[in-house]
This record gives C-alpha cells, structure tokens and sequence, in this order.
DNA sequence: GGGTATGATTCTAT
DNA sequence: ATAGAATCATACCC
C-alpha cells in the first residue's frame, strides 16, 4: 500500500465511495465497542454495495482504488475470504465427484458407432454400410441409396461438429468472461480463486447439458435416417425377375430336398445378385409356401419342369451337353441351364453327367405329360407323386453342412413336405377344404 | 383402394 | 445353428 497516505481525506477521514467522509478508524484509541462495529459495519455495507452502484468507469476506478487502499482493507479482506471459503467448500464438497452420466456415456458411445462423433470412419459408419448392403441385397439401386445414406450421415455429422465447436466456443468465451468479472471483482470484494474455480465448473456443466441435448438430437436424426434407409422391411424391394427364375429353377429341381448347401447358396445368391440370406430367406419363404398350397405350387413345378426340358432338349440338340443340370452334385453349378450362355455351369461338368442330367429333365416331363393338360392345374396325385419320384432318382446330397435340419438322402422321399403331400393326396382333389384339421397348414389365402 | 405376392423378421422347436 | 411357422410390412397388380 504504498500510496497509502491518499486513502485519508483532508478532515483525516475515509473518503467512502460515494465521496462522503467515513469516520475515522482509530485503532489505538479507546472508544466503545459499539461504535467500531458501526464503522466495521458501513464499511462492509459499502464493499457489498459497491457493485450494485451504477457509476462511470472513472468514478468507479477512483472509488475503488481508494478502498483498495484502506488500511482495513486486507484484514476485513482476509476474514471475508475466510467466511466465503467455507461456505464454497462445504457446497464444494457436496457437488464433486459425480459419476459421468450413464445416458451421456450412452449417447456418446452411440455417435461414436455411428461414425457422428469420433475419427472419420470413411465418410460414414461402416456398420450402416454394411446393413445398407445387406438390406437392398445388392440391388443396383443400392450403391446409390448406399451414398445418399452416407451423404445424410456426413451431414448430420458436420451440423453436429459446427454446433458442438460453437457451443465449445461460446463456453470458453463464456468462462473467460466470468473468470476475468470475478477477478476483477475480488479486488474490491472477497472472491476466493476457488470460488472462481466452482464459477468456471457450473458454466461447464451447464454447457455440458446443452452438449448433451445436441447429442441426443443428433441421435434421434441418426436414428430416423437409420430407420428410412436400412429398415429393410420399409425398403423391401421384388427380386429381378431373373433372380426368381433361377431360384425357382433350382427349387423345382431339387424338389425332394430343397435344401441348398452352403455353397450353392453362394453361387446362387451370386448370380441373383442378392446375398446368402436373402436366398436362405427366400428357399425357407418358398418351402413354407410350396407346402402350404401345394396346387399353385405343383403347376408352378410342372411349368418349370417343361422349361428345362424344353432347355434340356435344345442343349442336347445344339451343343451336346455344354448346359449343366447337374441334380447329383449338391454343389455350385448344378443349376439347371435355360440361359444359353449365360447360365450355371459347372466348370467339372462332364459331358456324360450333363446327358444323363438331360435325360433326367426329360423323364421328369414325360411324367408329368400324361396328366399335363389344361385342367393339370390341379395334377393328379400320381403324376405329382411320380415327379417326386424321378427327384428321388438323383437325389443330390446335401449333408456337407452337417445341420441337425439335414433330410437324410435316403429318406428324402419327399419327407420335407410329406404332410403337404397327404393333403394333397386326401382324395377329393381339394387340399384346403375350409375343415383342414391339419395342424400348422392354414387355408391360404386364394 | 383393396387384395395378393413377397421379402424379411421373430419366435419356437429340434 | 437351422428350419418351420407365423407375422409384418411393403410392393405390385387389378
């Protein structure tokens, strides 16, 4: 206090903040007791009030500065402090060590998976990559449902980056603000540095909540965009015509065990252009629906019978046995071939297999001729018999996998939908006779 | 717009 | 883990 002697006033009197002279503070005199709380009083009145004072910056800095330089000032300071440090550290105390919010945690794990928050995970989650993938199942028009999602992600993305910096921004503007009022402040009033400490950490949490409120929006977006473009239900679409074709060419084909193997399940998902499930979807789609109206099925069965022997035919009479109907293998390429050139063909397909393969297209026709007329929509019971039968003459294994689900080769007399078949053989031509106490098979709707 | 077809999902049994 | 069965949700067709 170096310039201490200005803090006195002519009459040898404070100069309080208003300009007006306070009483002198005589230490080493004796005057009551009461009187000196009086003084200690004003001057701690005038401290708290000085705040509140709307007064130009010049008066404000005469004013302080000259109560900055009373004598009392550190004491009165210190014991000030003093008082306001415990109250702050007894709030202090109750407020610390919170556990990080769950929901929070939550929300955060959530942007990071979904590639929002967090490193760049090229251009996007590869988690809702994938799924988009697996959803449109390869469709042409999945590349671009696939960039639209990822242009949507990448936006979400950048709106939540720009709103999150700025609210960083505004906080760190914020904190600084505060911190330099206080300082400036605990000149002329007791502010501790670990009440400003607390200031600066209520600013934060109070921004954190507003964070956190843009986290949890910016999860909602993520998931309506999620549920527009990966619902796979939402996005259904028909497979190409060509896909169905091929897939109810090797249903028909293998109709006594319509199981295919893993690895005919690749190659057919590969030249349908779908993935593995979806065939597995459709093969136990088909399964459940061939059994449960068996009469569409079976003219659906003969239509496609006709068509391979009719393919059949023509290899055989062009090519000699380049097209592969190979029903022994259970394995990728034996497809029955009706697309010329472009069809499944086993690279190890011997000449031999594919004329036996043949013949055995063209007895299965031949079966199927003596009650194939207009009214063989509803095929007699013997012919629909008699097909499962010539199936049954190059039954093709299936086991390779294992499955406990495996029909056995040796019982695969149509044993995958041998119910379905009684029904169909219960004698009155009509399978669904509105009284079916058949359990699981339902009268479809027709 | 309504009925049907169809791909996907869910639940259960094995 | 897989298949069957039921169901859902959408596409498609009239």
């Amino acid at each position: 206090m170096e310039d201490g002697q200005r803090m006195y006033s002519q009459q040898g009197g404070l100069t309080n903040m208003s300009g007006n002279v306070l009483p002198q503070y005589n230490m080493g005199q004796d005057e009551p007791s009461d009187q000196r709380k009086q003084e200690i009083g004003d001057i701690l009145q005038q401290i708290m009030t000085i705040t509140d004072q709307s007064l130009d910056e010049a008066q404000a800095r005469c004013r302080k500065h000259t109560l900055n330089c009373h004598r009392m000032k550190p004491a009165l300071f210190s014991v000030l402090c003093e008082i306001k440090e415990k109250t702050v550290l007894s709030i202090r105390n109750s407020q610390e060590e919170e556990p990080p919010d769950p929901q929070l945690m939550r929300l955060d794990n959530m942007l990071i998976a979904e590639g929002v928050a967090g490193p760049e995970k090229g251009g996007g989650s590869s988690a809702a990559a994938n799924a988009t993938a697996a959803a449109s199942g390869g469709q042409p028009d999945s590349a671009i449902e696939h960039s639209d999602y990822r242009a949507k992600l990448a936006q979400i993305r950048q709106i939540y980056h720009t709103e999150l910096e700025k609210y960083e921004q505004a906080c760190n503007e914020f904190t600084t603000h505060v911190v330099n009022l206080l300082r400036e402040q605990s000149r002329t009033r007791p502010i501790a540095p670990k009440e400003i400490e607390r200031m600066v950490t209520i600013i934060r949490k109070k921004f954190a909540a507003i964070e956190m409120q843009l986290k949890q929006s910016t999860c909602e977006a993520v998931m309506i965009l999620r549920s527009r473009f990966l619902d796979a239900r939402r996005k259904r679409r028909n497979f190409s015509k060509q896909a169905t074709e091929l897939l109810n060419e090797y249903f028909y084909s293998h109709l006594s065990n319509p199981y295919p193997s893993e690895e005919a399940k690749e190659e057919l998902a590969r030249k349908c252009g779908i993935t593995v499930s979806q065939v597995s979807n459709w093969f136990g789609n088909k399964r459940i629906r061939y059994k449960k109206n068996i009469n569409k099925a079976q003219e659906e069965a003969n239509m496609y019978a006709a068509k391979t022997a009719a393919a059949a035919a023509a290899n055989v009479g062009s090519e000699g046995g380049a097209a592969g109907y190979n029903v022994g293998g259970g394995q990728a390429g034996m497809y029955m071939n009706l697309n010329g050139g472009d069809n499944y063909q086993s690279s190890d397909n011997s000449v031999g297999d594919n004329v036996q393969n043949q013949v055995n297209a063209l007895r299965h026709v031949i079966s199927q001729s003596g009650g194939y007329s207009s009214d063989s929509m509803h095929s007699t019971p013997a012919s629909m018999y008699e097909q499962h039968m010539n199936q049954q003459i190059t039954p093709h294994s299936r086991s390779q996998n294992g499955s406990p689900h495996d029909p056995k080769p040796e019982d695969s007399t149509d044993s995958w939908c041998a119910g379905a078949f009684m029904q169909g053989l219960d004698g009155d031509g009509d399978n669904y006779d509105g009284s079916s106490d058949e359990p699981g098979l339902k009268r479809p709707k027709i």
